[in-house]
DNA sequence: AACGTATATACGGTGCAAGGTATATAAGGT
DNA sequence: ACCTTATATACCTTGCACCGTATATACGTT
């Protein structure tokens, strides 16, 4: 989880994300779109990469990179742990109030 | 969003926020039970409750914090974007066999 | 083979964020 | 009033992450 949220957690980097959401990119249109210099997007690229949000598979001397699901998905997994906790404490809450309701 | 993630990526307050999903804390308690510096826990809450990923109340001398929900349904709805996107890939990719099959 | 294009990496500089120590503030207890 | 407890903040120091510039690597084209 950390290292996810420590990749996503810089502002290019989350725009590159949010790009290749519509479709996976080469780096050179990512530079191009986002105005960004080449060396600063593989050097983002490759904290993606090793974080596991982005792969990238080589077609000729190009590589296109996109996302990964399984971040988004472990993200929204432990999400679904506060998720729940919420739920359990409204449900205690409701619970106590229908007792108090007994009561009177 | 980047807020939210910033105030996450950080070890020590991602452990402070784990902590807060079993319960609200005051200070003092998650100082003891984490091991780190009053400071320490003092500036992360500062920089969480700036994110608006948790919030005070006062009781007595002492302060209790607890979690917001708002930045984790937040973030629920972010993540539902990228799940929605990879859904609709998968659709695409089904109508497109489908295709090849009604042409086969 | 030589050149151009696409991407990665190495290196140096800089700012910011995190930690420690000391101190301020505020409320309770005696 | 005084002392203790609880928390916040100020100040300083340090490490690390990001940026820019230069260069390496690799593939394609002629």
């Amino acid at each position: 989880m950390l290292t996810t949220l420590t990749a996503l957690a810089e502002p290019t980097r989350l725009r590159i994300v949010e790009l290749l959401q519509s479709s996976p990119r080469y780096v050179g249109e990512i530079e191009k779109l986002l105005v960004l210099s080449q060396p600063q997007v593989s050097k983002h690229l490759r904290v993606l990469r090793e974080a596991g949000v982005v792969e990238s598979t080589v077609v000729a001397q190009r590589r296109l990179y996109e996302l990964r699901r399984q971040p988004f998905q472990e993200m929204a997994a432990w999400l679904e742990g506060y998720r729940r906790s919420w739920e359990d404490h409204l449900d205690a809450l409701e619970a106590h109030l229908e007792k108090i309701g007994d009561d009177q």
